[in-house]
DNA sequence: CTGCCTGCTCTATTACTTATAGAACAGACC
DNA sequence: GGTCTGTTCTATAAGTAATAGAGCAGGCAG
């Protein structure tokens, strides 16, 4: 798992995490079963305090993304593949994306535009069907 | 402008304020030149403070949107027909979309129901190609 | 001219968030 | 026993969010 931050950017850094595994899990770089390095072990490659990592860890398991314990640690517990959305989330989902859209039509982007970057985002997810790269992988 | 807020919300409302302007441009209901209540007014029909108001027609202005002076008060710079974006802004928007739909794709929500509710939203925008209710509104 | 409304700026306070840090505990594993 | 794991506690410094009050300069209607 090659996470990338920034740590200068306004977003907070636990933030970053969470949407780099989510994006992971999307794009089929990690799978149902796949480890996620331990909190320490992230945070010390990352150059950051393992509280930090703890609470995008601790945010993914309440997003029913993650499985945490001391047998296994963290380990990724549904992807694309595991079944369909849970109760509320497609209207709280439906809500940040009408925003997210509205946002470029404004600045001007056409809705074929719009439509086409969508397309070519989902596109990109599922690269990799069967698991690479899903067991003890090093940041 | 109907703007409906929730104050129990974890988003921040000056920045609700934004996202609800921002659709409101995108569909068609203000269109460039229209004006917005002032801060003041604003604040009081809302039942908030109306530096709250102030932060996010401030947020809207350095975001290009709207244009702020004691001589009109607060109205509306561009809309989806004032031209291509501004350098920068497609990338930035292209990652929190990745972001977005991969979330999606995580919880279970396969390409094609993404893409639908995508286009379900775009089509949503720009309801209304000539202005009503552009001047004089209240909330 | 007066009074009112406008955006705009300043200080201030309270509460919460972010990120840091150090310490400790229980369970698993070799 | 030693080491790793997640988990929990306290603590601190810096930043953000939202509140509040006061004031200024300019436009404009009466």
């Amino acid at each position: 798992m090659i996470l990338t931050l920034d740590l200068n950017s306004e977003i907070p850094i636990y933030q970053q995490i969470r949407d780099r595994v989510v994006e992971a899990v999307a794009a089929g770089e990690l799978a149902e079963g796949a480890a996620l390095p331990s909190t320490r072990q992230l945070a010390a490659d990352l150059g950051i305090n393992f509280h930090t990592v703890n609470k995008a860890y601790d945010l993914l398991r309440r997003e029913g993304l993650l499985l945490l314990n001391r047998k296994s640690g963290a380990v990724v517990r549904r992807d694309a593949r595991s079944g369909p959305p849970e109760p509320g989330f497609t209207d709280d989902w439906g809500a940040r994306l009408r925003t997210l859209l509205a946002e470029a039509t404004v600045q001007g982007l056409d809705g074929a535009a719009v439509l086409a970057a969508c397309g070519r985002t989902v596109g990109g997810f599922r690269v990799r069907p069967e698991g690479a790269r899903v067991e003890g992988e090093s940041v």
